[in-house]
DNA sequence: CACTTGCGCAATTGATCGGTTGCGCTTATA
DNA sequence: TATAAGCGCAACCGATCAATTGCGCAAGTG
């Protein structure tokens, strides 16, 4: 069960509940009513998001309220900073990489490109 | 066909091709060099970051080189901000919004959360 | 002109997704 | 105590996904 947060933050109704959850704590009936899914559907959702780590439980009766891990959004922000920072090196220091990227379109020289590899999260071998 | 951008992120191997071509263009065979998966497998990749306009093609005799709209990742940025901007008005300005969403737990008025709605891009009625 | 290379397209397959339905447990309420 | 409300779990279903395989076409190369 490879569950990142990027697969989180795939569908818009979990987005949509991120949203909710950003204002305020929230039972799983709360939220569906925002929605017109059924609260199993939402449930489910919620479930995802408890896999990821994105929400805390909060036990109230027989209420259950759903927080929000902000703290971890900044997953996606740590992300699209590699991002920048590969974008912003493409005409500045990482010439040489670039250069060797393509020299090696057909070749296969894994030396540097290793270390873009390893930013990628690339499967390589 | 419901593909945004956010879908095309979940992918590891999509993220690492966007991190590739974040440094310069490619051809699908350059690509999957980088992975190990086949290159159709690649090349069915690029086709959902087509779809989401996230690819240019550049043709080049028999070889295709696909760049990145670099600017269309904007859109995870804006949603970030979104976000964001929800945290921070959490305990300040929104307080109607919030004190609104709170009575209206088991209640339905779409006056103010109508507004949320909007932002979280639920498909309410 | 044969042959190879780079690529897209189509069909197939097993896995996963998003949703519904039904059930059962626990906690409130009349 | 009987009833209702809030929720999770499990089974099921149609749709989509990721990847493989096989094919055909256009562009280079001997």
């Amino acid at each position: 069960m490879r569950r990142d947060i990027f697969q989180a933050i795939a569908d818009p109704t979990r987005r949509a509940i991120v949203m909710l959850l950003a204002v305020h704590a929230m039972t799983p009936n709360a939220m569906a009513e925002h929605f017109d899914t059924s609260r199993q559907a939402v449930s489910k959702h919620i479930h995802i998001l408890l896999e990821c780590d994105l929400l805390d439980q909060e036990q109230q009766g027989r209420e259950i309220r759903y927080h929000l891990r902000a703290d971890k959004m900044k997953q996606i922000e740590q992300w699209l900073e590699q991002f920048k920072a590969l974008m912003a090196a493409r005409f500045t220091q990482l010439d040489e990489v670039l250069a060797q990227l393509k020299s090696r379109t057909n070749t296969q020289t894994p030396t540097n490109p290793t270390t873009l590899t390893t930013i990628t999260k690339a499967r390589k071998t």
